[in-house]
RNA sequence: GCGGGUGUGGCGGAAUCGGUAGACGCAGCAGACUUAAAAUCUGUUGCCCGACAGGGCGUGCGGGUUCAAGUCCCGCCAUCCGCACCA
């Protein structure tokens, strides 16, 4: 033991770089490449972190939810794949690089050794002999690869796509560099530029996606759900409306509907400001032009788009309607029409539709009803659009049809008239992975006069990121650089120029779970290690990838499942999505932000800065983030109370897929709890030394209570492991202070003594995947030639202790509770309403009363319903 | 704007199926131990009336279904996540 400190404390200094000491040395966590086949394996991955510098609380709750899942199947007898890596690419770096002239390989590097570091020093169940961060040539080279094998498959293509560009710092914004319309740093009006970038074709897997969530059952409901609407399946019509006066040669647009069948209730057709014909309008009308320049200002969000205000330009011109003989219908240009959506023009039928409602009341448009519902068949339509079912009226051929029915026989209509056909569309449009910075993946492309876009030769990969780049202009770097993009053609050997933008970083995070399985094989993946490994069993990350990442990790997998890389199209059997880590905010003032540390919190709830004193005005719990300063460094608070305090925390008051709110309060609470798991095992070893070898082997002594503790003792045991399955962890830990009071209540009593020591021998094992340092301390007190913790099985209960005999029912009168009876387990109505009629209080409450009605649910509630 | 969540004591939360609301923890209060403090231990703690017994109210708000609603249905409010170049 540790001599410098007090020898009535739990001394986790000492104790837990001991122990993590212990497990790498076993290395109790390392994923068997080469399993004998007796075990099932289990792989648990958590999202992958971005190497900020730092980790944060958020970090670690996220990491402990793979942990405790880790450690708990490795007791079940689970070969388990638990790897740690690096999401290493990314905007932060570059920012880095810009504003404090670091390198972003170098910023990088030393942000992943301090986050390995304090990783480390949480105790976590990792192997980390499989790390690898997404910035290593060997993993983009393979990427690289990768993408080249979709290229020639045809999952790949170049268009043009508008980007957000800042004409002041001449360089492409990400949406949220775009804050009301203006450049982040410059506060430059924002304008949409068309680039020639690279898409992956998600949108030829949309049905298989969306058919593929189906059989995704250990998912959240909610993120199928989002995903499902993200992709967005609808059916609808594509047809044409005759311009009447043609302009720059085009005389007929193509418009696409989900509700054909309110055609008859046209008004306005509507175009989005980059449609050609718009374009082309603008091109000779300079009030048009400036209203498009108006709509493309406003950068390329969709949020964006939607939230702003209706508007629209009438451009003068008018299309004819497909069946009413003569009808003319404005054209208008419409900041709410997508280009990306359908074909970009849309008729409105304000009636039917709440934007065009909208549009229409604006701009004084006609409003026609031609749905009129089956209860309120004189229907007026003013500020709300009717979009339910119902007849259709005033249609001509539909009129008396229910909508589905009509939309079936307009695009019959249609079909047979060659105006347009019924279509399938999509709102998923296609992946652009284009992104003209530096810190990313280089897209192994050269560019030639005469031979196009040729494929980097694979023998010449990876295309390494050179690192000798300067920060000092605006722009991508690698544009700048003096030699790295001037190649000779590959093809024709004529001078060229490589691809100078990189991958969206989220294309580093669609397959890197694939290339865990064998981190350092020299394809993308090592199909053997793949079918051993995939797919992950249980994948862990917060909310905020419900969507962009997991989709295109499954699009990803399909498409590397149709080339071969992998077996498999589903790569996350189970997902779990994590709530976010949330503090107070604190700020000066003078609006200085300050980190909790920084403050000091009176009783009468004002604070002040602990340097100078300063009142400081204490802000809303909110998302911890760096800009706000409301963030708590784990290594702190390890460095005072220990990685296991931290370790239960995290997961102890909340349900992990809800928010947290960090208090200190709640990490002294963990610290204690630490220490009596410690005094627990001490109290009970040293018992344990006095007690004969006969008291000794019988923990059921008769009276005493003792069996009433095994009962605990062992329910607990099914108790955690359904919590831990279920990842209410914050459940699981409840129940298992439950046992350490059962336990320490049994203290002193010698009866009771072999019961209480399988109680907390129990405690300290089912404790263990939470906090596995105390955990193998305790237990080397109590049970050494066991060895440690970590390698032994998970504890099972024994069914006789677990089963219940007798039950407490509720009485109740008229639905309130007026007393309980304690029954034997399975007690019938008859017997249990006579028990209950009985009982001193219930009779008191039906005086006076005369009983309607007796409810039963066996071994749950009487009810009697009465009137007086 | 659109899509998806969440809302229960002073606080975090618990409550397979609709069946004893508030498990467990934190904080508070009272007490024991101590010269004292810390630590530890015991009791108590949803709100209101009441000395007790007991009674009334109570799960964001307003309705509804049911013998019975935190849980199911309808309509609101607040708040969080995502919206395709933050990761």
């Amino acid at each position: 033991m540790d001599q410098t400190t007090s020898d009535l404390a739990y001394d986790f200094r000492a104790a837990e770089p001991r122990w993590q000491e212990a497990w790498t040395k076993r290395g109790c966590f390392r994923a068997e490449d080469r399993p004998d086949g007796t075990k099932p394996k289990y792989y648990v991955l958590e999202m992958f972190p971005y190497p900020s510098g730092k980790i944060h609380m958020g970090h670690v709750r996220n990491y402990m939810l793979g942990e405790v899942v880790a450690r708990y199947k490795r007791a079940r007898g689970f070969d388990v794949l638990h790897p740690m890596g690096w999401d290493a690419f990314g905007l932060p770096a570059e920012n880095a690089a810009r504003e404090r002239g670091i390198a972003p390989a170098v910023w990088t590097r030393e942000n992943i050794a301090a986050m390995r570091a304090d990783l480390q020093r949480v105790g976590l169940a990792l192997d980390w002999s499989r790390e690898f961060a997404t910035c290593d040539p060997e993993y983009y080279g393979q990427q690289q690869k990768l993408f080249l094998d979709f290229w020639r498959a045809g999952f790949a293509l170049r268009r043009e796509s508008a980007v957000n560009w800042d004409p002041v710092d001449q360089t492409v914004l990400a949406n949220e560099q775009v804050i009301d319309g203006r450049g982040w740093k410059s506060g430059a009006l924002v304008e949409k530029r068309r680039l020639r970038q690279w898409f992956l074709k998600i949108t030829d897997f949309a049905e298989d996606l969306l058919a593929g969530l189906d059989t995704l059952e250990r998912w959240p409901e909610r993120v199928r759900v989002m995903q499902r609407n993200w992709i967005g399946r609808s059916e609808g019509a594509e047809f044409s409306l005759r311009l009447i006066t043609p302009v720059a040669g085009i005389d007929r647009v193509v418009v696409y509907s989900t509700r054909p069948d309110t055609l008859f209730g046209m008004s306005f057709l509507a175009l989005a400001p980059d449609h050609p014909l718009a374009m082309a309008v603008g091109a000779a009308n300079r009030d048009a032009a400036a209203f498009i320049a108006e709509c493309q200002s406003a950068g390329t969000s969709e949020a964006v788009i939607e939230a702003a205000e209706k508007r629209g330009f009438d451009t003068g011109l008018c299309v004819a309607h497909p069946f009413i003989a003569g009808a003319t219908y404005p054209v208008w240009i419409a900041n709410f029409v997508l280009m990306d959506y359908g074909t970009g023009a849309i008729f409105g039928c304000p009636a039917h539709d709440q934007r065009d409602i909208e549009f229409a009341r604006k701009y004084g448009l006609g409003v026609t009803v031609v749905v009129a519902p089956k209860d309120e068949p004189d229907l007026a339509v003013t500020d709300k659009a009717f979009i339910g079912d119902g007849l259709i009226v005033n249609s001509g051929f539909l009129d008396g049809l229910d909508v589905q029915a009509a939309k079936s026989r307009v695009i019959a209509e249609l079909e047979a008239r060659g105006l347009g056909r019924g279509v399938v569309n999509w709102r998923l449009r296609d992946w652009g992975i284009s992104r003209q910075r530096y810190w990313g993946c280089p897209i192994p492309v050269i560019h030639c006069e005469i031979c196009g876009a040729v494929p980097v030769p694979e023998k010449q990969l990876p295309v390494r990121l050179p690192e000798d780049v300067a920060f000092d202009k605006p722009g991508n770097p690698l544009d700048h650089h003096p030699t790295w993009k001037h190649v000779a053609c590959p093809q024709c050997g004529a001078a060229a120029t490589r691809e100078t933008d990189t991958f969206d970083t989220f294309v580093d995070s669609s397959w890197y779970f694939a290339r865990f399985c064998a981190p350092h094989a020299a394809s993308p993946t090592d199909r053997a290690a793949v079918d051993r490994w995939m797919p992950v069993d249980q994948y862990i990350g917060g909310i905020e990838h419900a969507i962009l990442h997991l989709l295109y990790a499954r699009f990803f997998t399909r498409a590397m499942h149709r080339l071969g890389h992998v077996g498999l199209q589903e790569p996350f059997a189970g997902l779990f999505t994590q709530g976010m880590l949330t503090h107070e905010s604190y700020r000066t003032e003078d609006g200085r932000w300050l980190y909790p540390d920084e403050v000091a919190k009176h009783p009468d709830g004002t604070a002040t800065e602990r340097a100078t004193g300063a009142t400081v005005i204490v802000g809303a719990i909110e998302k911890m983030s760096k800009s706000k300063r409301n963030t708590v460094d784990p290594s702190a608070v390890i460095e005072r109370f220990g990685a296991d305090t931290v370790r239960w925390f995290v997961l102890s008051d909340n349900p992990p897929e809800r928010d947290v709110e960090w208090t200190e309060a709640g990490a002294q609470g963990a610290f204690r709890f630490v220490q009596r798991l410690y005094r627990l095992a001490r109290g009970v070893a040293a018992e344990f030394a006095d007690m004969t070898p006969l008291d000794r082997a019988s923990p059921d002594q008769a009276g005493g209570g003792a069996r009433a503790l095994r009962q605990t003792t062992h329910r607990t045991i099914t108790a955690v492991t359904e919590a831990i399955e279920a990842f209410a962890f914050n459940v699981a830990i409840a129940r298992l202070y439950e046992l350490a009071n059962a336990a320490g209540e049994a203290e002193g009593k010698p009866a009771m003594a072999a019961a209480r020591r399988e109680a907390v021998i129990t405690l300290i094992r089912l404790a263990a995947p939470i906090v596995p340092h105390v955990a193998e301390e305790a237990h080397a007190l109590l049970a050494p030639e066991q060895g440690l913790v970590a390698d032994l099985p998970w504890p099972e209960a024994d069914p006789d202790l677990v089963r219940r005999d007798r039950v407490t029912l509720a009485v109740q009168v008229m639905g309130k509770l007026r007393g309980t009876i304690e029954l034997p387990l399975g007690t019938d109505a008859e017997t249990a309403i006579t028990a209950a009629l009985a009982d001193r209080k219930i009779a008191r409450a039906l005086e006076g009363a005369t009983i309607v009605k007796r409810v039963h649910v066996p071994d749950r509630i009487v009810n009697f319903v009465v009137r007086t």
